[in-house]
RNA sequence: GGUGGGGUAGCUCAGCUGGUUAGAGCGCAGGACUCAUAAUCCUGAGGUCGUGAGUUCAAGUCUCACUCUCACUACCA
């Protein structure tokens, strides 16, 4: 039993979530929050909208309502998706809170003492006609290097040349369309990320069971060298820049910081706030001078957000010389890709969270995204993978196991557990693969190998369905029932068995399954300690226990289905 | 351009510090069974491991070059 916190990179506030976002980090951290919460140990799941930024405004600018306002609508939106696909968050707050904007102040305060921070000047895009300085990406023009009309100020999506605002031919706002657009002076501070590399680099080095993708993006920066961090924004919405007394900062009066500096501040900020709403301590998860020693600490994100998580954000932790928890596990996936493109909230490419719970239940997402995480390379999803997932490992593997031997039992033995019978060859050869198969599972549940996890519980699902074709009760009733009965009795112990198993991937058809099985909830964690123990689970259940059958736990997806989402969900491009 | 990930059976992917006939699931072919959502179980056919060199007694596994693909490239987040 140990303690583990448990953050996802969190979602921006900007639309509700595409199924890569789910898949990459929001959806294997609550997998394994379950996992572990199985297992018996004491779990902390932590995670919030980032709601600052230039994106946030420009969008409640297009609704016509207060950025404020906008983030309160879109947080619960987010929540509310969230609860749909049945994410276990202990807390989901918000970067915005309160408590966000003292930590965040704190931190800069403290790093700016200690000499880590220091203000300089730099030039940067203003559109008169906004009223606001705009982030390279916001400034468009004619690319100098290929003449393409729309290129970024960031980049040209034509030739891919890195650019620079000031380069672009007759520059405009992508905001409002405006050219009246100049280039002015604005100080800003700056993180001296450069001074600390070394104690970054020596901190990755000793990283043990990070993804290959988490310390090779790591290193790339640190061997490119670290450039200073500008970590304020000449922006309305966020978190204002303060002096240690709380009083405005001069010159920095219209000014916020970086969304990337606050954002995993948040990650303790909501643990405080947490704490607030439920009477509980957040400092033993978070200060290793009030019992965040023992605690492990493991995040969940996308390989956009690597850097920040491995660099910048501990640059704050480090630099800040106080006694906070750094990440002890980073699980950094690749992307789920859309038939191998991106996913474009823009072209309406791909399904977000909230219509994919139109078109199936979350367990089935829940199931596919993780049995296909994209742990090692990108994973294109398609309408046709995602059929193959439900109808075959949930609906024919497990379902029908579950309903079949259910069934049967109701049919010919009442719906109770049977006694009578001797153990068999088969018996014998479904123990074996029990003892071999579930200390594999959990070991890989423990890497945070979901794949691996994932084809483990196929197996062992597969594994029921073979006992049965060797113990065939239906047989054996014929002549001998109670050797039929012996079949029975160990399949719908398998069934309690696979019930049990299920919940941190398929939570609400586990529910249903141990529910009919009349399991108990207290009866439901994961306790697979010894050998002995995992002998007893084909006998566990008392004789003349009363069960139901489920009926048909997963409906299969038809051909035509595929076709009319595909159809629905192609895309404008 | 630079850097990183990936390129292994028709498809999706495993293959740790190099070591006997390269694995799994799906799909496909044949067979078995009939309790079950035309489900399940068994057997089988499929691969010169992106290309070309090199190191080694031995390379999918190490080195180099090339190539394809995806991503990142610091003011989108």
């Amino acid at each position: 039993m140990s303690k583990i916190l448990i953050t996802s990179a969190l979602p921006y506030i900007n639309g509700v979530k595409h199924l890569g976002n789910l898949a990459g980090s929001m959806l294997p951290a609550d997998v394994y929050a379950r996992a572990m919460r199985l297992l018996g140990h004491e779990v902390l799941y932590i995670c919030a909208t980032d709601e600052h930024g230039t994106p946030a405004e420009l969008a409640a600018q297009v609704e016509g309502e207060e950025t404020a306002a906008y983030c309160n609508t879109m947080h619960e939106a987010q929540k509310s998706a969230g609860d749909k696909f049945k994410l276990s968050y202990d807390y989901f707050g918000r970067s915005s809170s309160l408590n966000n904007h003292k930590l965040t102040q704190h931190f800069a305060n403290i790093l700016e003492e200690r000499g880590l921070i220091e203000e300089r000047v730099s030039q940067q895009v203003y559109s008169n006609a906004d009223g606001r300085f705009l982030p390279d990406r916001y400034v468009e023009g004619i690319c100098p290097n290929c003449g393409f009309e729309k290129a970024r100020g960031d980049q040209c999506d034509s030739c891919g040349k890195l650019l620079d605002p000031i380069d672009l031919i007759e520059p405009y706002s992508a905001v409002s369309g405006s050219k009246d657009v100049e280039i002015r002076d604005t100080n800003h501070l700056y993180l001296k990320q450069s001074s600390l590399s070394g104690d970054l680099l020596d901190w990755v080095n000793k990283a043990e069971g990070w993804p290959h993708l988490a310390t090779s993006i790591a290193h790339k920066w640190l061997a490119e060298g670290l450039r200073d961090r500008s970590i304020t924004r000449d922006l309305k919405w966020g978190i204002p820049v303060l002096n240690a007394d709380g009083s405005a900062r001069e010159g920095f009066e219209g000014k916020v910081f970086y969304v990337w500096f606050d954002a995993p501040i948040a990650y303790i900020a909501a643990t405080q706030d947490w704490a607030e709403e439920n009477g509980k301590d957040w400092k033993s998860w978070w200060r290793t001078d009030a019992g965040a020693e023992d605690t492990k600490y493991v995040q969940f994100m996308g390989k956009d957000n690597v850097a920040f998580h491995t660099l910048s954000f501990p640059t704050t932790i480090l630099g800040s010389g106080e006694p906070w928890k750094l990440v002890d596990c980073l699980k950094a996936f690749n992307w789920v890709t859309w038939y191998g493109g991106k996913f474009s909230t823009s072209q309406k490419r791909g399904v977000f969270m909230d219509q994919a719970l139109d078109i199936a239940p979350s367990d089935y997402w829940r199931w596919h995204l993780i049995a296909n995480a994209p742990e090692s390379s990108d994973t294109a999803f398609t309408w046709e993978e995602f059929q193959l997932s439900v109808n075959s490992d949930l609906a024919n593997v497990l379902g029908n196991f579950v309903n079949r031997i259910t069934k049967y039992a109701c049919g010919k033995f009442e719906g109770k557990v049977p006694k009578g019978g001797k153990k068999t060859a088969a018996e014998e050869w479904l123990l074996k693969e029990l003892n071999q198969r579930i200390p594999l599972l959990i070991s890989f549940y423990e890497k945070r190998e979901f794949r691996k996890a994932m084809s483990e519980t196929r197996a062992i699902w597969a594994a029921g369905n073979e006992y049965l074709t060797q113990a065939a009760p239906w047989t054996h009733y014929k002549t001998d029932i109670n050797q039929a009965a012996m079949g029975v009795r160990v399949g719908l112990n398998l069934v309690s068995l696979f019930g049990i198993l299920a919940q941190p991937i398929i939570p609400d058809a586990a529910s249903k399954i141990l529910d009919a099985m009349n399991i108990p909830e207290n009866n439901r964690s994961w306790n697979f300690g010894s050998s002995e123990v995992i002998t007893k689970l084909i006998d566990a259940l008392p004789f003349g226990h009363e069960i139901n059958s489920p009926n048909v736990l997963f409906a299969k997806i038809e051909d035509n289905d595929v076709e009319i989402w595909a159809e629905k969900y192609k895309g404008n491009d």
